[in-house]
RNA sequence: CGGUGAUUGGCGCAGCUUGGUAGCGCACUUGGUUUGGGUCCAAGGGGUCGCAGGUUCAAAUCCUGCAUCACCGACCA
């Protein structure tokens, strides 16, 4: 590709509106272009890159016994009402009507589809296992799209769905689905790990996420120090601690507090460490019944309580039986029915209703926490004589240096952006959508279903997170959209610049290696930082007083390790140093 | 969804307090100059000042409403 027939688009300047790095740099880069809020344009050289992410993705997925398949982006309402979704994605789902007023939805995702394709396609045991997949556009509608394409709300991602008789063979499929996804993000050259996850709304049990490790993921992991172990903190477990409970030894007493607004301020006006502290979160309690009302006030509640210093885990709580799932806040409405006012000082004593204690919460003595009336705190209270009617369980998120659930070594916290997510659904779409084969005894048989996603255009922000410096972008050789930069010094000066560089690109590009250019008219220096920025592995620079010893100089991006190669060795030369 | 802030040429910004013919840098066009790290000089082109309404002789500027965008939060006693 010669640039002066290219669409560059490159800027000096960063845009006000980026934040992290990668959308900085795909902005400056030309790559991409906001149209609205969450939704971009893609430049040809983010297509490009685009494009190569795709295709290693494509080549692993059917090396692994995976079929393409295309479905549409627009679904009928039915299948969504179907299984339920319909009602319980609730906002993300942009739902919008036809002509004939008939009720759609723009895909996020595509159990629904795919399911009922299978249950109308297939019959037999015979046919099973199957694994299908995709590379299209989903829609989520985000509550807040931020960093770019890292969250959008319009993005490429590649989902597959597998059906299967048994657990055996689901299990089977499962785990050539983590090798492959091993594989997948090995090629793109990225710092990843697997780790233990929450299947979330889309539901099943056993998952597991793939994160790139980056400082500004949004994902926080656990890992143990001394083993394998790696778990997103939201599924990490904060095993009880091993110490007991000290004796009480203080008087339940209530003070007033009245300037201290944050946890740190209160801690200090009571003298006491934020350990010692309790915070109390009152949540709407898991009804039976499926219809219950829960707009009005006789919703109940229940009482979550952790340290003051350590994080009410949503996941972990919404899981909990006595917790309505998703986890719903308490209305101030609600606080004050409960409370007679609506204060935001909350704490368990003398509350009517369920109380859930974090083990680490439970251990305390002679602690503090909210009196349960604006500006006053209670001190020296105690579990068993102060509140007797309460439970323990695991409701925090782990912190550094928790000991590791897996038994060896203690737990340190990164941060990871989640790019792949794989999971065992079991029957719950196949179930909810009667999707069935005769098996051998020739009994109709529910399926059993996994899900492996992978989110394409988001592992492009993150392969930047992971891999630039200050000068822009350096590309993996894998997912460069250029391999080469020929870089031609002042060519419209000289006719021997010229007819060694139009020759180089020639030789190049026959030789199977795609090369960008710089014909522009440009001085040296505009080529050098463009070419930076875009990020481009291989440079060559030709120029005068090399050519008179027939040679060109040799560029690497990432070690910014200069050489001169002779002319003729060029194209030997890049074979060996271009990575496919 | 809540809070905060922003919106002036393709990008980055000033001007608004105190109303009076819309400006700067980058980018773009033309000519010259320079040529191994974003040269320099000169001349140009390009803006319904987010939208609607109001106040006023006069609104980018003051007032009201709306829209869009960004950031923070959505465990906090």
């Amino acid at each position: 590709m010669r640039s002066s027939q290219y669409l560059l688009s490159t800027m000096k300047e960063n845009p006000a509106d980026a934040e992290v790095i990668s959308h900085k740099l795909m902005l400056r880069a030309g790559m991409v272009r906001r149209l609205a809020s969450g939704l971009y344009t893609y430049l040809p050289t983010g297509v490009r890159t685009l494009r190569k992410v795709e295709r290693i993705v494509r080549e692993e997925m059917n090396k692994a016994g995976a079929i393409e398949v295309l479905m549409p982006m627009v679904q009928n309402a039915e299948l969504w009402q179907e299984t339920g979704r319909w009602e319980h994605m609730d906002a993300e789902l942009l739902r919008f009507k036809d002509r004939h007023q008939r009720d759609f939805v723009l895909g996020p995702t595509h159990e629904e589809v795919i399911t009922d394709l299978i249950r109308r396609e297939v019959t037999s045991y015979k046919q099973l296992p199957l694994n299908l997949y995709q590379i299209q556009t989903k829609f989520r509608d985000e509550r807040r799209p931020r960093f770019g394409v890292m969250r959008a709300r319009e993005f490429l991602m590649k989902d597959a769905y597998s059906f299967h008789l048994t657990q055996d063979s689901l299990q089977q499929t499962y785990d050539a689905m983590y090798q492959a996804y091993t594989r997948i993000f090995t090629r793109l050259g990225l710092d990843f790990r697997a780790v233990i996850a929450d299947s979330g709304s889309i539901g099943g049990s056993v998952s597991h996420e793939f994160h790139v490790l980056a400082s500004s993921g949004e994902d926080a992991i656990a890992f143990s120090t001394s083993s394998d172990y790696a778990a997103n903190i939201e599924m990490a477990a904060a095993l009880p601690p091993s110490s007991k409970r000290p004796a009480a030894s203080a008087s339940l007493q209530k003070v007033a507090t009245p300037d201290a607004n944050t946890l740190e301020e209160l801690a200090a006006c009571l003298s006491l460490e934020t350990s010692h502290l309790v915070k109390t979160v009152l949540v709407h309690a898991h009804h039976d019944t499926e219809d219950n009302a829960t707009k009005d006030n006789s919703v109940q509640l229940i009482a979550l309580v952790v340290r003051a210093d350590h994080q009410l885990n949503h996941v972990k709580a919404e899981k909990h039986p006595l917790v309505a799932s998703p986890l719903t806040l308490a209305t101030d409405e609600q606080i004050k029915a409960l409370l007679g006012s609506a204060t935001a000082t909350i704490g368990p004593v003398g509350l009517k209703v369920p109380v859930i204690v974090d083990h680490s919460a439970a251990v305390l003595a002679d602690f503090s926490c909210g009196a349960n009336e604006d500006s006053h705190q209670l001190v020296g209270v105690n579990w068993d004589r102060d509140i007797t009617d309460y439970q323990q369980a695991d409701i925090r998120n782990v912190v550094s240096g928790d000991a590791s659930p897996c038994g060896s070594g203690t737990l340190e916290i990164k941060r990871g952006i989640e790019v792949g997510h794989i999971f065992q659904l079991g029957d719950k779409y196949s179930q909810a959508m009667k999707a069935g084969v005769l098996n051998e005894a020739g009994k109709n048989q529910i399926l059993t279903m996994g899900c492996y996603g992978i989110g394409v255009s988001r592992i492009i922000a993150a392969a930047i997170e992971q891999n630039h410096d200050e000068y822009g972008i350096i590309w993996p050789d894998t997912i460069a959209p250029f391999q080469i930069a020929l870089i031609p010094m002042n060519m419209h000066k000289s006719t021997r610049i010229q007819q060694a560089a139009e020759q180089l690109y020639n030789e190049l590009t026959a030789a199977g290696f795609e090369v960008i250019f710089d014909d522009r008219k440009e001085r040296p220096g505009v080529m050098f930082a463009d070419m930076e920025l875009l990020g481009i592995p291989h440079h060559i620079v030709i120029g005068e007083r090399n050519l008179d010893q027939q040679q060109v100089e040799y560029k690497h991006r990432r070690s910014g390790s200069k050489e001169m190669l002779d002319i003729a060795q060029v194209v030997a030369e890049m074979t060996t140093r271009v990575q496919i």
